[in-house]
DNA sequence: CATGAATGAGACTTCATTCAT
DNA sequence: CATGAATGAAGTCTCATTCAT
């Protein structure tokens, strides 16, 4: 018998992902979906119970992904400055290349598919980062803001800045990140 | 009779906003929306020729009205700074307060329904950002960056802390806008 | 505009009744019914919310139905002979004429459609039943059996003699209901 | 190797009826045979052409089994009403006993499976209960009625008592068939 | 032979749109 | 204009059957 390839959920997490980026996670069906994995529609519902199923896991498995990739090598760097940049350069370097990941997570928030408790483990996947900007406060690095509303910060430029680049058809140069950088920085340092 | 119309017309848009913000742009049908305005199905495609053309009406209607309250009592004021800040609250004042006017803007940009024309006249819509930025960078008070960047900027902050404030079920106090605020300024002042 | 007519339930129910009779319940689609509706498949789906409810509406309106006719004109009976005879011949009579009726109930009872709690409801409608079989009893004519093994032996007799009879092709000519009833009569009565 | 192959058609077989037995013929599924069986699907398609096959197949061998079991020792008794008693104990008993071959059979008759030829051969299998009611009604004992009459009579009696027995739950004590059995004579003898 | 993953036709159901009233 | 029942194309999902291992 054929074995159960588990390589071909990659297969259709990809296909799904580049639909979602080409035509808004709204727009795909699951016969769109197994015709860009070259599979038959049947055999999408061997690996997934169903549509929301599919869109749930692959939810899950983008935003774990995500997250390391966002950590890399970050225990590495020493200084506190090092780390927030690095972990900067990081995220917005990750979600320009994989940008099919970013725009899948940020539409799968307002989608019928993906409901609270599955959100709520978010926070949980990001607790290293909420300790680097808690380390950051308490060294008298970072204003003294609540971690949250820094986190936002960084994550709304980044966002913001990402589906600009993506939508402009151009790429993102080195020195515009280091400028989008120094401004984040500029504005979440004590001064 | 045209009074009738518009509100009509009206009744329309603010259901459609409410279901979008509750179940998102690919959750509603027309028959989601008619239920909502109280009127029926047949009478939605006296005022617009199909979905389509309802949601590009509600998306400019929107955007319209978004850029109107950006730049409400801008001119009042004559200080570079007084009018930056004014801006900034008057975004995410108005975002926080009308979300599902936000929240239908951010999703209508990954729908099938809006396309890249009706995207494009937004710039136009938003020229006066550009020239504050502009004058800004020009009087040395912000920093030399592309205008483009430092608008993905503001919104980013502003988009992130309004869909954070949104999901999170609480408000938004003065206090921790004016926090934003100083990390926005702090990051865009030359300094 | 058109107004919902609930005639077209019966044109519905009649279709299904037609179909089941000559495939089978399990060999019928609700595209067939649509078709031999001559309606669209979506019209179904305005009377019925879905093929189970369909098939449990049809169930409990033939269970109803039928049972009127079992009862008809009995009342107007003064003798316990004369009820019984005619109610046999009534239901024989009633299962004969409206074969498609017999046969989906009978299916209904073994399809994953109709639940328990829908069957218990039978045995209230056939009260009237019990209650002259309980009659006869009291009154010495009928042997000192339980209820309603008499009344299986009564349906008993006749569902299958209206299964034979539509399977032959034949007509059941009143000379053999006669027969029939004689022995069930003779089954019964007390000795 | 011959006798491997049959333990796995019974197997089947046993699977099937049990299945059929729970959530009548209609619900039930390749998939749920080969499950139930312990087997997998493909191994299905060894054994039988194709689900019509399959169920024809246990169509017929429920028909001989059955069969079997009605007549079995019959011979050995002399008097027309002794093999007569015996052989509508031996029937009830038997679908009491397997009641899910007792309700396949019931179901295969509705069902797309079989054809009108398998079931001609029926009355082939049922010849010497025939010849037995013609003996009884030459003898002058039973009611000179068409014989096929009789054995629908005799048939309905039972088939209703066995759907009632087993939907109640219960057990059918040998009172209750002796008093069924009562009336079944008392319908058919010659009085 | 046995397996069970893969297939795809066809079932059930939804929903944008039309149309008779 | 307003209505909402009717339509049917298109979507989701199932399942008998095949086939690579």
């Amino acid at each position: 018998m054929r074995i159960k390839d588990e390589s071909k959920t990659d297969l259709i997490f990809k296909a799904t992902l580049n639909l979602v980026k080409e035509r808004g996670l709204a727009g795909i069906t699951m016969n769109d979906i197994s015709k860009a994995a070259s599979i038959a529609t049947g055999t999408l519902y061997i690996y997934f119970k169903n549509k929301e199923e599919l869109i749930k896991a692959l939810f899950l498995e983008c935003r774990t992904v995500s997250v390391q990739h966002y950590f890399a090598g970050l225990q590495e760097i020493s200084s506190f400055e090092g780390r927030m940049k690095r972990l900067f350069i990081n995220i917005i370097t990750y979600k320009i290349a994989f940008f099919e990941v970013s725009a899948f997570l940020e539409q799968s928030y307002h989608s019928p598919f993906v409901c609270i408790a599955d959100l709520k483990k978010k926070e949980k996947a990001l607790k290293p980062l909420f300790a680097l900007v808690k380390e950051g406060i308490e060294a008298g690095k970072l204003k003294n803001a609540d971690e949250e509303l820094i986190i936002s910060y960084l994550f709304g430029i980044i966002h913001e800045m990402v589906k600009k680049t993506y939508f402009s058809g151009k790429k993102l140069s080195p020195e515009t990140i280091e400028q989008l950088y120094d401004m984040f920085w500029d504005g979440v340092r004590r001064q």
